[in-house]
RNA sequence: GCCCAGGUAGCUCAGUCGGUAGAGCAGCGGACUGAAAAUCCGCGUGUCGGUGGUUCGAUUCCGCCCCUGGGCA
C-alpha cells in the first residue's frame, strides 16, 4: 500500500461506494464523495447516499453536507476537497475520493482555471437578458464582444454560453483568457491509485432499474415532495428523477410513467459519465468486472 | 367455429396507387475548465408475421397458414 491518495470513478449504480466502503475497511480509509449531487442534504434517497450503516463503517466527508438550496459548484467541492483531504490525514487514514461527477475529479486532479468573482447581480442580468433576446441573439451579442471564445461554443450551449457571458461580463476579460492560467491541482504531486469501475452496459442498466424501484420503495416520491418548493433553477433541482416524480405530485403522470422516464434519464446521465471516463481517464485502472469481491480485491491489491 | 381489425426498428406507430421503408421514444457514439445527475452535437439500429402465386420486380396485389385484439356464436 504506498498511494497517498485513492480515487474511484464509475457511472451511476455501478457499485463503486459499496466497493469503495470495502476498501476503507480494508486500508485504514476515509470516503470522500466526489459526487455533485450526493452533496445535498436533503435528498438522500434519490441521490442514493451511503445510509448510517455504511457511515459507521468508515469516516465520509462532504456526503450532504450541503443544503438543496445552496448552488454548489465545482469551485466549492475543490475547497472542500483539500478540507476533507486534511481531516482524512489527521485521522491517519488514506483518503478515498469516490464518486461519478467528472468535472469534479478533474477539478482535483488538474485543478480549475483561476475565475473572477461573479456577483449574483450579474449572473440574474445576464440570465434575463438571455431569456429576453433568446438564444441566437443573445449569442449573436456575445460573439461580437468575445469571438473566441464564441468560436468553440454553440449558441444553443446555454449553460457554457451563459457562463463564459458571465465571466465577461463580471471581469471585462474573455473566460477563455482566464482558463488559459490554469489552476493548482489540489492532488498534484500526490501518489495516487486511480480506478474506474464499469460493469458490463446490459449489467449497469439493470441495476439501474432496480435502484430507481429501490429508490420508491424507500420513500422517493415522498422525498421529492419536501423539495416541491425548490427553485428550479438550483442545482439541486436537476436531480436525476426530481423532476418525473415532480410530475406524478401535480397528476401529470402516473408512478409507472414517472419511473420509465427516471430509469432512462439514468441510463442517459451514466453513458455520458462513461463518455468522459473513456475519454479523460483512459490511463486510469478500469475494472470492467461485475464480481464485487473481486472487484475489492483488484482495489485492495493495486492501493 | 364464423366475422371484423391488426401483425413494419427494442417500444408506440406512419408509409409504400408494386421499384426492399420512416417518425417519436428507447438505444449507440462524441464534446465537456467555477450550477456538470447540467448543457450541447451526431447516428436508424429492420428477413415490413410465414409460405406459395401473379410480376422484370412483392413489405405493398391474390391464396393459404400462424399470432394478437375485438365481436358473434
Amino acid at each position: 500500500m504506498s498511494a497517498d491518495a485513492v480515487l474511484i470513478a464509475g457511472p451511476t449504480a455501478s457499485g463503486k461506494s459499496g466497493a469503495a466502503l470495502a476498501l476503507a475497511e480494508r486500508i485504514g480509509g476515509a470516503l470522500i464523495n466526489t459526487d455533485s449531487m450526493q452533496v445535498y442534504r436533503e435528498a438522500r434517497i434519490l441521490t442514493a447516499r451511503p445510509d448510517d450503516a455504511a457511515l459507521s463503517r468508515a469516516p465520509h466527508f462532504l456526503y450532504g453536507h450541503v443544503g438543496v438550496r445552496e448552488a454548489y459548484s465545482a469551485a466549492r467541492y475543490q475547497l472542500d476537497a483539500l478540507r476533507a483531504l486534511a481531516h482524512a490525514r489527521a485521522l491517519g487514514r488514506t483518503a478515498i475520493f469516490v464518486g461519478g461527477t467528472g468535472l469534479y475529479f478533474g477539478a482535483l486532479t488538474e485543478g480549475l482555471a483561476e475565475m473572477p468573482p461573479v456577483p449574483q447581480a450579474v449572473r440574474a442580468h445576464v440570465r434575463a437578458r438571455h431569456a429576453e433576446l433568446g438564444v441566437d441573439v443573445f449569442f449573436a451579442e456575445f460573439a461580437s464582444r468575445d469571438p473566441e471564445t464564441a468560436a468553440r461554443l454553440r449558441a444553443s450551449d446555454t449553460q457554457r454560453v451563459l457562463r463564459a457571458s458571465e465571466v465577461l461580463e463580471a471581469s471585462g476579460r474573455s473566460i477563455s483568457e482566464w482558463q488559459r492560467n490554469g489552476g493548482a491541482a489540489p492532488l498534484a504531486g500526490l501518489n495516487l491509485a486511480r480506478f474506474v469501475l464499469s460493469p458490463p452496459r446490459a449489467e449497469l442498466h439493470r441495476r439501474i432499474d432496480a435502484r430507481f424501484e429501490d429508490m420508491l420503495a424507500a420513500g422517493a416520491l415522498e422525498e421529492a415532495e419536501q423539495l416541491k418548493r425548490l427553485d428550479r433553477g438550483l442545482p439541486a433541482a436537476r436531480l436525476l428523477g426530481l423532476r418525473e416524480l415532480w410530475g406524478v405530485l401535480d397528476g401529470a403522470s402516473t408512478l409507472a410513467e414517472a419511473m420509465v422516464a427516471a430509469q432512462a434519464a439514468t441510463r442517459q446521465y451514466a453513458k455520458r459519465q462513461l463518455t468522459w471516463f473513456r475519454h479523460r481517464m483512459a490511463d486510469w485502472s478500469w475494472i470492467e468486472g461485475n464480481d464485487f469481491g473481486e472487484i475489492v480485491s483488484r482495489l485492495v491489491q493495486n492501493v
